[in-house]
DNA sequence: CAAGAAAACGTCACTCAGTGGCACATGCCT
DNA sequence: AGGCATGTGCCACTGAGTGACGTTTTCTTG
């Protein structure tokens, strides 16, 4: 599934295998036939055939593809988190945890290219209006989640001395899930303003976004129902 | 939507309209087909005649009585979260936020039925293995997680001045999202733990281990990387 | 208790997502 | 040119989920 480039035999291979060309061709077709159609038919109006007529291939292709009709329109998400994996590969590790993690989720921001955004911002708008994608992409994320988790594990792991401390042990594997169960929701937190907001915030807009619900982590531990001195 | 907010005040013996009796037997009949079939023959390879069959229904009545073929083995999961949701309308909201939310926590898992409890950990175990559960029941919470927000938002909403503090304005409506994010981290946290230990903890140890997770959110923020004085 | 309203159920027919199998076409390498 | 691998189309099929309609069961009211 997790595709990343192709090893290229040359030293610099500009030139893709003409094959792959055409099949990242038809597979953007599908995507953007998709976001298309999912916004202006509806998502459960919108049959495979209608996709498949679009691009011109038959049903059965498409499954190659995508391994679902919901699957394909959260093509953009699936590409971030691959690369905010990639980015977590290289990055150095040290300092608050929370900030290494924040600094790559802006870093992979960075990094993607200048049509992803648009198609990002187009799937995720169509995520918070239709449940089945919502739930798609709540599942991919708590699976990369995964991943993320038994990576910092590796990489930080021996790091972290862990045997017996003040609060009994394992309690520092817990803290490192909750970070990032934090990091993650604060994302998303940024994601929903970003996508229910105008139309035309570009990814600056989603990284100060981010940002800010960062900053509001603090906060929110200490967040009063009640303020003090009140009956 | 969720219309079955089967109230048991005191006494179980409560005489029911013999109509609802009926229609009570026949779901539980099929949740507790369902967890049987799902856990031994698989989710994937259980059709939904084989439920139907096992319960004597038709197929059609099925779908009277839950959405999908998700949706039936997490209807103990959905009668927590109205649960959370009753007892978050009635509680007293004052302190600080988390701690009321962990404390809501805690009293909707205490007031739940005793035959609940074995469901539920047999639902979560599932949940764990199936990924299209998975997928269902993180949208579910999500859109429970909406809910909650709305609730807070006006039940303490009046109450939290936020206009224009020194971090700008809505920033404390983006601080109970987070608050309410971790929340629900903390208790995800809990129950995977929960549910992949052994098969007899009961629910004083999903409590407890909520608990657990909640006293690791202050540290999680802090955590680091690399220990001061490491190369 | 009879009779009608209301809710629940079953049957049938249908749409559509997703899969397996197999033949065919296309790009790739020597 | 050849063989090889991969990608594609077509066909038939399973299974989830829905709409329509007639029948049964339960509740209600006189």
């Amino acid at each position: 599934m997790t595709t990343a480039t192709a090893t290229t035999p040359g030293p610099e291979g500009k030139e893709l295998p003409l094959r792959e060309r055409k099949r990242l061709r038809t597979r953007r077709a599908l995507v953007e036939a998709a976001l298309v159609r999912y916004a202006r038919d509806g998502f459960e109006h919108t049959t495979l055939d209608d996709l498949t007529d679009d691009v011109e291939i038959s049903k059965r292709t498409f499954f190659r593809y995508f391994a679902s009709k919901e699957d394909v329109a959260l093509a953009p998400e699936k590409e971030f988190w691959a690369a905010f994996l990639d980015v977590l590969r290289e990055a150095e590790l040290s300092g608050p945890v929370l900030g290494v993690l924040h600094r790559a989720l802006v870093t992979a921001l960075e990094r993607m290219g200048e049509e992803w955004e648009r198609r990002f911002a187009e799937s995720r708008r169509l995520v918070e209006r239709i449940p089945a994608l919502a739930a798609h992409s709540l599942q991919h994320c708590a699976e990369t989640s995964g991943d993320i988790l038994e990576l910092l594990s590796v990489r930080l792991g021996p790091l972290a001395a862990d045997d017996g401390g003040p609060d009994g042990p394992g309690m520092d594997e817990l803290r490192l899930r909750i970070a990032l169960e934090i990091t993650v929701a604060a994302f998303r937190c940024a994601l929903h303003t970003w996508s229910t907001g105008p139309a035309d915030a570009g990814r600056a807009e989603l990284i100060a976004l981010t940002g800010r619900a960062f900053a509001a982590v603090p906060g929110s531990l200490d967040l009063m129902a009640r303020p003090a001195g009140h009956g």
